[in-house]
DNA sequence: CGAGTGACTATTATGGCATTTAGTCACCCC
DNA sequence: GGGGTGACTAAATGCCATAATAGTCACTCG
């Protein structure tokens, strides 16, 4: 609807800065607290004590400081997701995991920090750089686990590599995204188990 | 976020009548033309010449009078995948001709008759009747080809049928569901042909 | 020179008031 | 008596003036 940034990370000024820290401390207190509308770039200033023209000194605008929040709520939702695939044994038992935590994650965080999933899933809507590298890299930990079961001769091998990868990526989009998650509250006790249990037999060798 | 009409069809008077059926031409038209928020009950009225009040004999609200024209849409669609799926000779292609049916059809509502579109996508969203009875009735027909491929041996016997065709539907929902297909738009293209593959990989005896 | 800012503008949100609209009801008249 | 309606109300909606906000820039001061 509104302008699209393609992919600039869009910010300025010293990339390790200890106000940029602050900033980005401040913005995830306030974000949480009050939504991303109801901050005002004057409010974060004055948390940190700066004006507000120095803000702008490392953040390109307000929007740059909300994909900064979504990027650290997103990047929490892939450690968790990673955490959880990393302690399964077996290729099978990784993507049963993978999509389980990443719903159970999602949808406590809709519940827990509504502001911030709100951010999450604008950020989504919008197509911002967070919200595709996100996608991005979830579908690298579904590639990885596919990869790999291909390799212990636990999944088929006839199909192409990416036309699976990409056909349970489809099957996963509606419970990653956080644009459509909303909309599949309703399914998202089930959905990772019984959805979880169709790929695994599509994948059957 | 609105009371939710958990089943009743909310409609007065003869169910067959000259007049009701003038009342939900007009309103399909105005509804297509300016969009169910821009058409006032008293815009129908005048269209088949008769008193606002007079519409209220036959229809219970405003609301009541969408879901007819939203049910008259949903049928529609119905109707194409029924017609597809009666044309092909085995489940497999039923199956794949279901899905891309649906989608291309959906589709082409959204990008030909916005307005009808959006009623539709409105209506899932709360839940009406409408839109319930449409998404069942997607259910039953994907119930028939699942069963009818498990009696021709063409689909795997040992997954419990309901847990079978729940998952499918699982897939499938993301654009099934006007709500969410517009949020899909961009895979629509591929969606069901990546998708149909996997799933038939899932059904394979 | 570079960390930091007050004062400014163009755009966007807000809030309160006038208008519209959904829905009802008593009533008409063929 | 049943097909049909004008007049009415409460709630929703649109509208517009006003206030708030994002973002900039020339500037200060150490």
């Amino acid at each position: 609807m509104s302008q699209t940034p393609s992919s600039a990370p869009a910010s300025r000024g010293p990339a390790d800065h200890n106000v940029r820290d602050q900033i980005v401390e401040a913005a995830g207190e306030h974000f949480s607290h009050y939504g991303y509308e109801k901050t005002t770039v004057s409010d974060l200033a004055k948390a940190i004590g700066f004006s507000k023209a120095y803000i702008y000194k490392f953040f390109d605008s307000k929007q740059a400081i909300g994909e900064a929040i979504c990027a650290k709520t997103l990047c929490a939702i892939v450690a968790a997701v990673e955490e959880a695939v990393a302690g399964a044994a077996t290729p099978t038992e990784k993507l049963r995991r993978m999509f389980k935590t990443l719903v159970s994650t999602g949808v406590s965080l809709f519940f827990n920090d509504r502001k911030l999933y709100d951010i999450a899933a604008y950020s989504a809507g919008e197509g911002w750089p967070s919200a595709r590298a996100y996608c991005e890299r979830i579908r690298q930990i579904l590639t990885e686990i596919v990869r790999e079961g291909r390799e212990s001769g636990e999944f088929e091998r006839k199909t192409p590599l990416d036309e699976t990868v990409h056909a349970i990526d489809l099957v996963m989009q509606p419970y990653v995204n956080p644009l459509l998650l909303q909309y599949n509250l309703d399914v998202a006790e089930e959905a990772p188990a019984q959805l979880s249990n169709l790929v695994l037999r599509s994948l059957a060798p």
